[in-house]
DNA sequence: GTCAGAGCTTGAATCGTTTCAAGCCCGGGC
DNA sequence: GCCCGGGCTTGAAACGATTCAAGCTCTGAC
């Protein structure tokens, strides 16, 4: 590949000079700059951006780390943040962590090896040890959390009202006449996960419903485990829940195979509502009720900001908090009779 | 951030000593190398990438560019690849073309500016003149087409057997007792999508059923054009078709919805199969038959054969073509009464 | 006609690595 | 005791850009 120093000497001109026209920083005479450009268009010349990174420290581009872009809520947020870069001139580096602390770890090493000028994380769920969460932070490179938020850690962050967008969608089930309303959660390790219960919990308060621990079923994000947790909860003896309301898409997958396997229909003999479309919850019959995150726009965000902190923009000395609100997509399957039959 | 200098300053060597010890190509001895990596845990030293890149000319960089991440398909093909590229030590930069050919050039542009090594390509939907294919292929770095084959450009590529995955499709929905089977399409301008459509006729020849151009709906790769498009035809006079055939995802979701807008019931009005993964297919009520792409090996496989180009271990002149086989996974939305009611 | 200064253009230093060639040290063979 | 050679270690060049300071060429004012 031909280097600078060859469309120099193509275009009759020194280095100094076509670099100023590359980067349009200094005024260089009609003349030259079209000798410049023709060499490079002739030579099919792509400035090395590493060679420029190296001199400028300036790599314009920020990194990533998602759990797993196979979870239709990720690549939402990828996009976003990635429009949000693009629309400043960077490019954006995506990377999966499995979830996995240690793998988190060595993609948070590899993207600083590559000089990455900021950082998008939604921490793992394998719980991260606290010390290796301050060693991200003062990095000395920007860090903005997305979607999880770590606990008792000062950070950037940007993702869902959860407790008020959990309340809501357990308000509705209540509203549309569920009264025994269990709640299937991720791991309850995230802060999140919690949060989203506690709004469960006040949604039930609310209605002075009393809360029932016992409804409260903590899971992992493996459909197939919260498939079996779910089985066994469903097939114990005593009252089942009349409604479950799910807090995140992977679990809903778990609790919507449970219902097949225990042979119960929804609304029919469960109510369901949960957060996170399934990429297909119009098609579904019933159609599934969903309290929808707002993805692209947690990951457009959440790039300004890390963007604004990277440029300067953005001086405080305080951590940046911004919770989005979801909004709530009624559909078939939270239709439950008023007054429900169930007693 | 600390540079090797300030390390072998603090280890007492040279810069050329500790270069040795973190790239391990020259023996060092264990009084020196034990000081040096003391020294670089207490700095946190880590290696600048940049540095390293420009020096060598070796990014161990590779970039995928899709069409859109948020389509299913597309995150497990970059998950098979970025694994393949993993297990090499290799990273991988995933973008979207938003299969548009103007972002496409760009996007290679930059990737080249970047100095990947090599770059798996999903070829944009939208017409890539011959001119941009030819110049992409002698870009003196090593590119391996996926999923979609571009005509007429030796290239390496990599997707399923179209021809035989939509064969076996059809040629399900006949055993089952369709009879007048349409097809739905993405843009016929992508080979893939006309090798799908061959594989149906051939499907319709061996039953020995004429091939009515009329059931062949064009679309392209956007769920509400689709959608429209199967409303209309489903809606006019004449006799409709028993069954459908989708070819990707996206046109699936267009005709899962034009079914609900127009009444039709699955697989009771009119039955269906269609190609990809809906991420929740079994779960649909009825489940949707599918032809399943093994889209992880397909960005695995493509990762590997890129990765001997890159290292020279593929040395053949000629273009490699990997086809591999799909799976059909039947379900109940192909569940149609032999000698179908409907005459 | 001279000189100041504006405006281009240029050469050279520099970024943080890798790697080559050269130097150093030490032990063993004669 | 001397010399040879092997094995570590080191210094310096080089990768391809950016950028600073200095040099050059004009133009315009006096």
């Amino acid at each position: 590949m031909p280097s600078i120093k060859k469309v120099a000497e193509v275009a009759g001109v020194s280095v100094g000079t076509v670099s100023h026209v590359i980067t349009g920083s200094v005024n260089v005479s009609e003349a030259l700059r079209a000798k410049v450009q023709a060499a490079i268009r002739d030579l099919n010349y792509h400035p090395n951006h590493v060679a420029r990174s190296l001199k400028t420290s300036k790599t314009r581009t920020l990194g990533i780390i998602v759990p797993d872009m196979t979870i239709p809520f990720f690549p939402q947020v990828i996009r976003g943040a990635e429009a949000a870069a693009r629309d400043k001139g960077y490019s954006l580096i995506a990377v999966n962590s499995d979830d996995d602390g240690e793998r988190q770890k060595e993609l948070l090493s590899l993207l600083r090896s590559q000089r990455v000028e900021g950082i998008l994380l939604v921490i793992a769920a394998a719980p991260t040890p606290l010390s290796q969460l301050t060693k991200i932070l003062d990095a000395s490179i920007p860090v903005v959390c997305l979607d999880r938020i770590p606990d008792r850690v000062p950070v950037d962050s940007v993702s869902v009202e959860d407790t008020d967008a959990a309340e809501m969608g357990v308000s509705h089930l209540i509203h549309m006449g569920a009264r025994r309303i269990a709640i299937v959660t991720g791991p309850i390790t995230l802060k999140n996960e919690r949060r989203r219960v506690q709004g469960y919990k006040q949604a039930l308060q609310k209605a002075k419903i009393p809360v029932d621990d016992g409804l409260i079923w903590a899971g992992n994000l493996r459909p197939e485990d919260v498939s079996a947790i779910c089985r066994e909860k469903l097939s114990g003896t005593g009252r089942g829940p009349d409604a479950v309301f799910s807090t995140n898409g992977p679990t809903a997958l778990g609790a919507l195979r449970a219902f097949r396997d225990c042979g119960l229909q929804t609304p029919r003999d469960i109510a369901f509502a949960t957060f996170d479309e399934l990429t297909v919850d119009d098609l579904f019959t019933p159609s599934i009720t969903t309290v929808v995150q707002p993805a692209y726009d947690i990951g457009f965000r959440a790039a300004q900001i890390l963007l604004d902190r990277i440029e300067g923009v953005a001086t405080e000395r305080e951590s940046i908090t911004l919770r989005l609100p979801a909004t709530l997509k009624v559909r078939e399957s939270s239709r439950v009779l008023r007054a429900s039959a169930r007693l």
